[in-house]
DNA sequence: AGGCTGTCTCGATGTCTGTCGAATCAAACG
DNA sequence: CGTTTGATTCGACAGACATCGAGACAGCCT
């Protein structure tokens, strides 16, 4: 499960090193983007999106599903829904503790795409 | 159409100044969410992740739809389609110049996207 | 054990999306 | 002009998605 796959997968974005060179620098390769939609996609949701960031900045790293359900006019269910997406999108990690669970974002794969996204900031034009 | 809206809208996307703190730093507002989410769902397809690529790496800082379609395997229409998605959500704009459409990338746009997803690093954990 | 609470899964439903072929529009060229 | 070439729009269709209620599952607490 874990022998160094062919392609890129999502569990290398989590790596410490970049995986890729910024969109505006070179074009980047139809396996890559393959790899790297899917995390673009799970945030192309505004409920994602702020699901995200509650989540990424929550101030102890994780954040209890009990404290992002009443945030939104939204029934559990698909609130649960959304964060099912944002783990199947490896943007996130839950983990169960006791009655709750907690969310926790992945920073390293935030990293990735934040570079993946960076602009050269071109020399007085 | 164009009077300083209470609400952020896609064209201050483009600005040089920030318009948002990123995701991990606090929580995005509904608004806020609401406005950048169509930025990344359009990020969120591999044809659209390459596309964005290829314009945005273009030498010249523009390309010709005619490099772009037989890049992929796919009709016509369907390219058309998915830039026409990129220029609804802001980050390309389109241009004709005689017989040929040149699209190239908002790169401040990019930028706040990117800023967006900008995630400290950690001070010696 | 039995009940309670928090979270997830399942099934259903209406909407949205990716794709294509055919038709249309825009500009160049005979 | 008519024709050709490039790009978009239109109409259609299969598949994916957001949302919900009902039910299942996991841990607490008495």
């Amino acid at each position: 499960m874990s022998k160094q796959p062919a392609v890129l997968t999502l569990a290398d974005l989590n790596a410490a090193e970049p995986c890729c060179t910024p969109l505006a620098e070179r074009r980047i390769p139809a396996e890559t983007a393959a790899v790297l939609a899917p995390a673009f996609k799970a945030l192309g949701d505004p409920v994602r999106l702020q699901l995200m960031s509650m989540i990424a900045s929550a101030p102890d790293g994780e954040i209890c599903v009990c404290d992002l359900t009443p945030a939104f006019e939204l029934s559990g269910p698909t609130i649960s829904h959304h964060l099912r997406t944002l783990r199947e999108a490896g943007l996130v990690d839950a983990d169960r503790r006791g009655t709750w669970v907690y969310y926790r974002a992945r920073t390293g794969v935030l990293r990735q795409l934040a570079t993946l996204l960076a602009v050269e900031v071109l020399p007085t034009s």
